[in-house]
RNA sequence: GCUCAUAUAGCUCAGCGGUAGAGCACUUGCUUGGUAAGUAAGAGGUCACCGGUUCAAGUCCGGUUAUGAGCUCCA
């Protein structure tokens, strides 16, 4: 038979070959790496028969496609059976690989937690020292429930019974027969390819991740081919760790929450001046782009909330308000708004709109509340209360194109501006809990995906993720260390205006409803900032620093200039302090350095002699002697740049 | 909302039936020191909240609240 490779060359093999043969034909190095083959696109076992003339790639340890092999036959084969021996009467369930490792979901009799996983890796470790082949077993369906029933793994058998397959149902054994797995494969031909591991975490998951079913408990791990690669992985861990929001927000005195408001935050000085520079730089971009700032109540009946669709959509995230007995007689019922919408479109209706005030651009930090359930807290990235730096802007079909190009030219000189280059583009349709007919969406769909194929960036598509009232475009930005953020919305929707009995008086005279889009660029401040103190791991660029400078005496003798330098630095506009106190300046520095102010000036005797200071940055050991009208300039120039 | 875990001094944590501990931070004394921790002393706690078991409860048990890790959600 004949088999193309992926260079395009091909080899004649007899009838029967398998992949090993395959790799054995074509080097005896390669056979030595090979783990599985693709077989036409379709990943298979190494020693499965080829059937017939093929296009086959060799499958090697070393590829990506090869380590995730390794880490799926780790949780499948050694995991798996680990918990077995260990807990003999727990379940399987099933154990896929997730970015960078695996899990495995199992129903225990005894309750797992992270204590055990040592243990569990020791077994683990047994396991693979057998160095044991695995082979697989093709069975008819009822064999396969035979053999799970016997084994009472019922999972296993829902698995099986609800499979749409007849037959060629996969078992996996290793050398003693005694670990039997159903697995749609391939795996390794043999443990000694697996590599450096660790389990990470015990947790609990939902059986087919539907809360209405049970609850099984899930052992993470995590695993690759070598050692180093492993202590890489878990490095990365850890700086992500280093970089927590929640972690350095107490150690720069940011912010912190407690029990009376939970997913409220408490700003301290330091936190909301970050928070004002944010949206003081937000704000000059709106002017620049033609928005108009706008603000609109925090309560609002819940007569507007039902015409807006919200009071039916979206009730149960709603903090709704009733009013006391001391105010029964002007008994109504409110709700904390937890979108500016309605809000908008309230004051889009005052007065009459011609096609000539299109686009009309309304933007507001708008403070809304959701109530979002107990377990999903965390931190700033997602709150109950928050601000967004929202905006409706309201236009006609035509002018859809062009507001979402200025939008996503906006959008990207922000996220610039703020130290984040990359960012990528969601188009989400209609999801199922909707408002408006097929017709409107169908109309909606097309118009958000012409203009941003027109425009030609690239995008992808995620079905059903759309608003309830609209499609959507949501930007996704990379930070520092790879983490992606959706941040940004773009959401057309052809529902509201009609609703709210939002129109405009077109060139025809006739009364039209205008398109609505929903856009917001940081999406919320407090998640951003958690985004912003994370990507800079707490070194926030010098305009957005809560304290800019901090002047250090290095002997009382000199502090009469240190207070004079901070007083020049004030008098610029730059946020200086001085540090005056009976204390060493390693101290001083080390202090200053942990609460991640940008500048220190560390000012001696020398200094005050030469009118100089002595600099040292934030993230550096060097430190620089500088005239003071020299480092006031430079600082000068500095926070000028975005500010 | 679900599962599991956690809640002790401002912070990080130890203590796990018998009168509350450490390091850092804080206050005071000494120290005026050149770029990530000078030194000594002192002060500081209804051990999250409510209930139960016990002669005796941070300590054991139940509940509540919050937080953490996941799950499910995130218009």
């Amino acid at each position: 038979m004949k088999i193309t490779l992926p260079d395009n060359s091909s080899r004649e093999l007899p009838e029967g070959s398998s992949g090993y043969d395959l790799a054995k034909d074509i080097g005896p190095g390669l056979a030595k790496s090979a783990v599985a083959v693709s077989v036409d696109g379709v990943q298979r076992d190494l020693h499965d028969v080829i059937e017939g003339d093929a296009s086959v790639s060799i499958i090697t340890i070393d590829s990506d496609q090869g380590i995730e092999i390794m880490r799926h036959t780790l949780t499948a084969q050694v995991l798996a059976r680990a918990i077995k021996n260990l807990y003999p009467k727990s379940k399987l369930a099933i154990g896929p690989t997730i970015d960078d490792g695996f899990y495995y979901d199992v129903e225990s009799e005894k309750s797992i937690s992270s204590d055990d996983l040592s243990k569990i890796e020791d077994e683990m470790k047994k396991i693979i020292k057998t160095k044991s082949s695995i082979t697989k077993k093709l069975v008819s369906k009822s064999e396969a429930l035979k053999v799970f029933k016997e084994n009472k793994e019922s999972y296993k058998e829902i698995i099986v019974n609800e499979s749409k397959q007849k037959d060629n149902f996969q078992l996996y054994y290793q050398d003693d027969k005694k670990f039997v797995d159903l697995c749609r494969g391939p795996h390794l031909p043999n443990l000694e390819f697996i590599g450096s591991f660790k389990l990470t975490k015990v947790s609990g998951a939902y059986w087919k991740g539907d809360s209405a079913n049970a609850m099984l408990t899930r052992i993470y791990g995590t695993a690759f081919n070598n050692e180093k690669d492993l202590q890489s992985h878990l490095d990365n861990l850890e700086e992500a760790l280093k970089r927590d929001h929640r972690k350095l927000g107490k150690e720069m005195d940011l912010f912190h929450f407690q029990d009376e408001a939970p997913g409220m935050v408490f700003w301290h000085q330091n936190g909301w001046s970050i928070y004002r520079k944010l949206r003081n730089f937000i704000r000059g971009r709106l002017k620049e782009n033609d928005y108009i700032e706008v603000n609109t109540p925090q309560v609002i009946d819940r007569k507007l909330w039902e015409a807006s669709g919200h009071w039916d959509k979206y009730r149960e995230n709603m903090f709704i308000t009733e009013i006391d007995e001391e105010h029964a007689n002007e008994k109504r019922v409110n709700a904390l708004k937890p979108m500016n919408c309605p809000g908008h479109v309230q004051i889009y209706n005052q007065g009459i709109k011609s096609y000539k005030d299109l686009p009309l651009r309304y933007a507001e930090f708008g403070l809304c509340h959701r109530y979002e359930p107990s377990g999903t807290m965390h931190g700033l990235m997602r709150v109950r209360a928050f601000t967004q730096d929202d905006g409706h802007i309201f236009c006609t079909e035509d002018q859809i194109e062009s507001e979402t190009g200025l939008f996503i030219k906006f959008l990207s000189d922000i996220y610039a501006d703020l130290g984040f280059k990359n960012f990528d583009i969601k188009l989400s349709t209609r999801p199922e809990m909707r408002v408006g007919s097929d017709e409107t969406w169908d109309k909606a769909e097309e118009a958000l995906e012409a203009a941003i194929k027109n425009l030609g960036y690239p995008y992808r598509i995620d079905e059903g993720d759309g608003a309830f009232y609209g499609p959507k475009l949501d930007f996704v930005l990379t930070d520092a260390i790879g983490r992606e953020w959706q941040c940004g919305t773009f959401q057309l929707d052809f529902n509201l205006a009609e609703r709210l009995d939002a129109t405009y008086v077109g060139e025809d005279g006739q009364k039209h409803t205008p398109v609505m889009i929903h856009r917001a660029v940081l999406g919320s401040f407090e998640r951003f900032i958690g985004i912003l103190i994370e990507n800079y791991a707490g070194k926030l660029p010098f305009w957005l620093a809560p304290q800019q400078v901090v002047v250090a005496s290095i002997i009382s003798d000199v502090n009469d200039y240190s207070l004079e330098i901070m007083d020049l630095l004030n008098k610029e506009g730059i946020r200086a302090e001085v540090d005056l106190r009976n204390e060493k300046i390693s101290y001083k520095v080390r202090e200053h350095s942990s609460k991640k102010v940008p500048v220190i000036f560390a000012i001696g005797n020398k200094e005050k002699i030469d009118r100089t200071v002595s600099v040292r940055r934030i993230g550096s050991t060097d430190t620089k002697v500088l005239d003071l009208e020299k480092a006031l300039n430079d600082l000068k120039q500095e926070n000028r740049e975005l500010n």
